[in-house]
DNA sequence: CCATAGTATGAGAACGAGTCTCACTATCTC
DNA sequence: GAGATAGTGAGACTCGTTCTCATACTATGG
């Protein structure tokens, strides 16, 4: 099913510190703009099918060897949000964290910063070589608490 | 394979706020005493691995029930570290976070409230009912540092 | 002591997410 | 154009986990 696609193949220009060149071929397109039009952090399950709706002939394989090519080139994060098993993914690189609803899973982004000199504090404690760190909130969303319980 | 067992089933007694109560049998037992007497978080899989070598007769369906259980009645925690998909498993239910080895999987427990007010206005901002958090440090464990790079 | 109801177990099938393999197709460089 | 290299799609496969079901154990009431 190569035919259908307009084979306009370049490469992404270093935009961003940490991010690094890539071929953007049709396929690996598809999969970014769906991530980047969705904002609801899906999983590599859904961004399939997403991207099967616009591009049917694209297999699974492609998708997912491009979502983690993606995600080494730093065009996009993987959050294991550890409700379920599947991965989820997230076009918005800046660092930022994660509230999860236990109920349906969906995640909203929040910012909250931990100081600096507290990961350094960490460091030294347990010995690790802290590269970053990921805070997750759980609770129920808006939506699950007014459906009530279950 | 019951027969190998001893069986002395009880229950387990209400000894901490939020664990209930749950019949004790050999085997769940057995779960519960390599969970106890292991300090590095293993894998459900490695609870099952650890579990044959003390009850060889004993099956897959029955350590991931009894691990979902002891979780549920608060006597474990299941932790989504976010490397690799297995799920890894903690006797220590007191409210502690981990630093995560990117290398290894390791995880390494760390002490690091964060403070409540801050929980509150997140909750406020979001709209979820937040009801608890993970904090996941990452980098490399002195083990892999030493190492060198892969 | 026995009958019966309820609960737990083990084996293995089934499942879902993700990876691997391989033949094939595009693209790049000469 | 002719390799060389990289990317793709289909489908088989792996792995962690859950489900199903027949069997075995335990508790309770005669």
């Amino acid at each position: 099913m190569y035919g259908v696609w307009i084979h306009t193949v370049a490469n992404i220009g270093c935009v961003m510190a940490g991010q690094q060149d890539l071929r953007l071929t049709p396929q690996r397109r598809a999969v970014l703009e769906v991530l980047r039009t969705a904002h609801d952090h899906p999983t590599a399950a859904e961004v399939y099918a997403r991207v099967r709706a616009v591009a049917p002939g694209i297999g699974a394989a492609t998708v997912y060897r491009a979502l983690g090519l993606l995600v080494r080139a730093g065009y996009a994060l993987e959050l294991s949000l550890g409700n379920g098993v599947a991965a989820r993914y997230d076009a918005n690189v800046a660092r930022h964290d994660h509230a999860v609803c236990d109920r349906c899973g969906r995640a909203a982004d929040i910012d909250l910063p931990v100081p600096a000199e507290l990961v350094n504090a960490l460091s030294r404690r347990t010995g690790f070589a802290i590269t970053g760190y990921d805070l997750q909130f759980r609770g129920l969303c808006p939506a699950c608490q007014t459906n009530g319980p279950r």
